[in-house]
DNA sequence: CTGAAAGCGCTAACAG
DNA sequence: CTGTTAGCGCTTTCAG
């Protein structure tokens, strides 16, 4: 049985297209009798309307595109459950794109995609992105009135509407957390020192050891590129300076660091507390099960769809918002307890 | 600049509508004064023509529909990932669902889908759907003549293509691997026990058992269901049975199954040995690491996505095939090294 | 070389 | 109550 449409229904009872099409619509200007003579026939054939037709009339195609720069990375699979999610329940579908961190894979995406197939986008910049800072074929979007919501990496150059972490609070909230259960000497992990997102944790990490009258050391901010051993990374760090607190920037390389020093014999938290960013799968389930910094991806995921899909509907420009998403610490078992509340702090 | 369309241009030029669809498309019919001149003004406006009007025209939308159960699961996250990646170099994009492991929601899914929006489909059953076995919106499906790649968590009573895991193989490899370092008594903890998958993984672990001698006990099979408590179970287990493996149907539990003989002080592998299903991102960052058979997602993602894409751009029709992909047992720390060549077995 | 017309599947305004 | 017509944006014969 192949595909039926209007016209097939028409043919086979004599009728028009239209009556038909008003019959399956259920008009009250068709007669009783002829309404069920043709939406019975049109159920046992199953009839359905054709999508893309509509999608070209209507002018709407109820699809929403996102691209986000690697699937794989826990946090993002989490946005992208949180935008399915919420874009489903308000009736649209998705059309998922992974830029895979590199430039010309989104640009590709983003002019296939904003040629009428989807109502707006979501997207979050590949690193490749993000280090040439070319940022051209979203501007393009947004002059060519295509709904756009960024999230996590964002850019300033482009006028649009924003979820992001607060990452600067959350580098604050971290460093201000170790400092209280007495740690002084604070190393910083990043492998991803060119994103905007490390630098926003770093600038909150320096504002709390000011604070708290501990001196930043830049030696203590440690970058791992690509194929640098870690593993050396820490050592030379363990050799040189006392050092009594690692905050990783992602999980692998926190649930890495806690490995490295296991393997070491320094006990973990005694003497040296983890932090990671990212709650993914990993952290609770090694042991000591690592404290970390939640960024609630499915949140994050559902306010985007929620925002777009918002902008889409409504007429009339309401201004970009920019969404600030605060961070939780999950305390477990990495870092040391604070000092009750009696203490000196 | 709103969107901007042929009648656009062709108002500025004062041509016909198919005089400009010829200039933009290059045709040699146009001139090449007027041509220039088209094209420069398209480009200048961005001009793109609307994917929707040419999918209604061409008949193709360039576009598969992927459902997948629950893509917070690692496995599924790999099939996702090697299926677009594939899709794209191939020119589709994917429209992406989650069913969420609800029937309900593959069922409204694969109707919406169904109706034009996706040139084929491929699909991983939710649990519901197979626990109920009701496959009617997949037989629908084949009998409209859109294309279904059935993976992982497919139906024999759905005739279409198909890519699953030997998993039947991959019990029978595990167990062996087992035997041959000594083990006898080996439990299974499944938590997918009404599942195709998890049947057959017992079947070839029953095959292991018979032809190296050893009695199968079916108390050594041991269902995890949604709110038992996996510490009574295991628990229970140690208490009554002598025991020197486990083989855990799905990564969490192998994890779980860790840490319980950890906390009891059972020496792993040296007590008992453990062997996990589905290698994700846990398995070699725990200690000991665990020894997992991986089932090589993103390679059943890729071919799944050739596989439905053959199907779509052939005319004629190729016989259905279901291809089995053969796992494969990492090593890691959890189990027991075979003995030298000279042993006994 | 350029344009008119038809049509992809459908809806909706307007006649009858 | 039913049908005719126009049109969503585009390509493609077929005339001119």
């Amino acid at each position: 049985m192949k595909k039926i449409a209007l016209k097939d229904i028409a043919a086979n009872f004599g009728v028009s297209i239209s009556t038909v099409s008003k019959a399956v619509n259920d008009s009250h200007e068709i007669s009783k009798e002829l309404k069920e003579k043709i939406q019975k026939y049109a159920k046992e054939h199953h009839y359905r309307p054709n999508h893309v037709a509509l999608s070209l009339l209507k002018k709407n195609t109820k699809t929403i595109g996102v691209i986000v720069p690697n699937i794989l990375n826990y946090f993002f699979t989490l946005v992208f459950y949180g935008i399915e999610k919420t874009a489903n329940s308000r009736g649209y579908s998705i059309i998922s794109c992974i830029s895979d961190e590199s430039y010309l894979k989104e640009l590709k995406t983003v002019e296939l995609l904003s040629t009428g197939t989807v109502e707006g986008l979501i997207l979050s910049l590949s690193e490749e992105t993000q280090a040439k800072g070319n940022v051209e074929h979203l501007q393009n979007l947004i002059e060519n009135q295509i709904p756009l919501v960024m999230f996590d990496r964002v850019s300033e150059e482009v006028d649009c509407d924003k979820v992001v972490v607060d990452d600067f609070e959350a580098g604050y909230k971290t460093t201000k957390h170790l400092l209280k259960t007495g740690c002084k000497r604070i190393v910083i992990v990043s492998a991803i020192y060119n994103s905007s997102v490390g630098k926003l944790r770093v600038d909150g990490y320096k504002k709390a050891l000011k604070e708290n009258g501990v001196e930043y050391d830049e030696r203590l901010i440690v970058e791992v590129r690509k194929n640098d051993d870690l593993q050396l990374l820490i050592s030379l760090l363990l050799d040189n300076k006392e050092i009594d607190a690692i905050i990783a920037l992602d999980e692998i390389t926190a649930v890495d660091t806690l490995n490295i020093l296991k393997s070491k014999d320094i006990e973990v938290p005694k003497e040296i507390s983890i932090v990671g960013f990212t709650n993914g799968r990993l952290s609770k389930y090694v042991s000591p099960a690592l404290t970390m910094v939640s960024q609630h991806g499915q949140y994050i995921g559902e306010q985007a769809a929620n925002i777009l899909i918002d902008r889409i509907e409504k007429e009339g420009d309401m201004p970009y918002t920019t969404k600030l998403v605060k961070t939780s610490l999950i305390e477990r078992d990495s870092t040391k307890k604070i000092l009750g509340n009696s203490s000196s702090y």
